[in-house]
Order: structure tokens, then sequence, then C-alpha cells
DNA sequence: GTTTCTGCAAAACCTTTGCACAGCT
DNA sequence: AGCTGTGCAAAGGTTTTGCAGAAAC
């Protein structure tokens, strides 16, 4: 996310007021790449200022979006609408156990679509999503990849890492 | 998604009765590659079982998905979760307006992650979801590419679609 | 006949909205 | 001073839960 300042100025231009609740939710935001829902903003900002409102929480959040500051991510059986701080290209990579989400910078440039594909659609750009299970997760599964419980879906088709 | 019968035979295997209920879900899943709601299989369902329950269907679609048959995909922005029916390898064209959500059946086989970039995580599968606006937004929007109202975040890094 | 499923009602959860008061510039 | 933001309370939408009666095997 871009420093505290630019974001500043950024509201400023657009008539937007800084007020002690905007100002602390961008300082906690901009360095955070933990992709938090808004209730976990909320949260964390109770702790310095405890009579926060949620409807201020998600109405910054929603500011913050309409500016292109801030992307709603896909966020699959977790709960809440979590939000990404990175606005450069960046992929993703989902433990399907505890929904942990990490950023992955590189780039995976030519990502082709012939026409037919694209189905008309005009691309505006592209995002691959690594599912997986986080080191933490498989120790606390036992760590062995051959007797796993429950869903199948889980063991099929998995590509290398490597 | 796999047969009726394929299906039928799995809950049978599985200790899940056959109801009336299920059979219709199950029916009207078969062919469905709209990546629907849990609420949108509900009012389809309603017109032939006018008194079924949200609970049943959304009973029946979790126990898709813990068989592996059904896999809650992302929707942002657009309300409750929605399913996916093709558990083939398959990637994501998602228009950023309407909310329609398309399959492309191509294999990118080799998306490559170093051991550094997996973080440790057992890697699974990988999806890539493509962002744009359909045929039908972009007419309503006035199809020109050039002079877009609205967010910018919509516009940048726009790879070809060819 | 036993076990599981269904539908209902209520609750829990996430997000949005309307409005009066407070705070920023 | 004027305008915008905040907090509250209520509402709206989605999903889960507990339970009694109904249905499948």
């Amino acid at each position: 996310m871009r420093s505290l300042e630019t974001l500043l100025d950024l509201f400023r231009q657009n008539g937007l007021k800084i007020t002690a609740q905007r100002r602390m939710i961008l300082e906690l935001l901009v360095n955070d790449d933990s992709h938090p829902t808004a209730e976990q903003v909320y949260r964390r900002i109770l702790e310095t200022i405890p009579d926060i409102s949620r409807t201020t929480v998600y109405n910054t959040l929603g500011e913050l979006t309409d500016l292109g500051e801030l992307t709603p991510v896909h966020n699959i059986s977790g709960r809440g609408q979590r939000y990404d701080t990175n606005q450069e290209t960046h992929h993703h990579l989902h433990c399907v156990e505890c929904h942990e989400l990490l950023d992955i910078s590189r780039d995976y440039e030519r990502m082709d679509l012939s026409l037919e594909e694209a189905s008309g659609y005009r691309i505006l750009r592209h995002q691959v999503t690594f599912f997986g299970i986080c080191p933490d997760c498989q120790t606390r599964r036992g760590d062995h990849a051959a007797d796993e419980d429950g869903r199948q879906l889980l063991m099929q088709s998995a590509p290398d890492t490597e």
C-alpha cells in the first residue's frame, strides 16, 4: 500500500476530511498485508479508539476501495469480505484450512486467452490463486501426506511445487 | 459435474438417503454451469417443490461440498456464496460489473512456484481468474473504451486478450 | 423400526441505511 | 459557519442451529 502521507493527500484531494478514526485506519492498513476483514480492522482500531463504530470502519474501507487503494478479495468459506492492500500485480497463496492468504509478487505475464475464450469480455487483469495447506496446518494435521481424513478434493490433481 | 446416477450412488455409498428434495437439487445442478448461490438454487427448486426450505438447500449444498462434488468460489461484492459444479481443472472469467462468472477450460499447466514462494505450503491446485467486462455490460456502458467514468483500478495494467 | 432428513423458527453473522449530533477545515 | 463524518439503532440479507414431525431404507 502507498505511504500514509500519500493516502492522506489523496483523501484531502477528494474532499474527504482527515479524522482521527480515518487516520488510524489508514495507519493500520499501510503496513498490513494480512488481507483483513472489516471486523478485524474494527477490532484492532478498538484498542486505540474504544468508541469507534463499525459504520466508520465500513465507510472508510469503502472509500479506499472507491479510490482504488484497496481491493476486495475472494474469501472462500472464511467469514466476511477481505481486503487487499496490495495494488501491484501479484498473486495469492491460500490455505484451505485456516484461510491464511499470502501474496506472491511474481508476475505471470502472458496468460493468453484466445478471442473465443475471452467470450467478448474486455479483459482488465488476472490473478492466480494457489490453494494449499500452510505449514502450521500441516503440523496440526500430523504432517503425513498419505493418511488424510476428510475431503477427497484436497488430494486430486495436485501440481508440484517445483 | 458428474451424472445424476453417479451422484445418487455417491450419496447412497455415504449413507445419505435419496429424498425428492435432494434428487431435485442434484438434477438441477448436473447441467448448471452458472455458479449459482444457495438462494438461486432455492428459488429454482421452489418452482417444482413449493414447500422446500432453505435449510434443506443449504444442507444439500454442504453435503455436495464435503463429498468434493461442489466447490465454493470467490464472489467479490456479489451477494451470497457461489458454488462451482465443475471439478475439472479450469479457470474463471469474471465480469466486475454484473458478476457473471464463466468457465475457461484451458489448462495452464506449469504455473511454477519456487520453494521460497511456496512458503512451506503443500500446494494442491491453482486457478486463474480473469477480471473484465462482459459484452452486455460493455454495451450498457456505451461501449467506449476511452471515456469511462468511475474507478481507476479498472483501467490499469490491462493485458491484451490475444 | 431405526435412522436420517425436512421444515420451521430463531439466532448469529455481516453489511447497509437513516438520522441527530459532533468535529473538521 | 458550513459541510462532512461519526455513532447509534434498526433493518436487510445470508447462513447456521435446535428440534419435532415426516420420510427413507
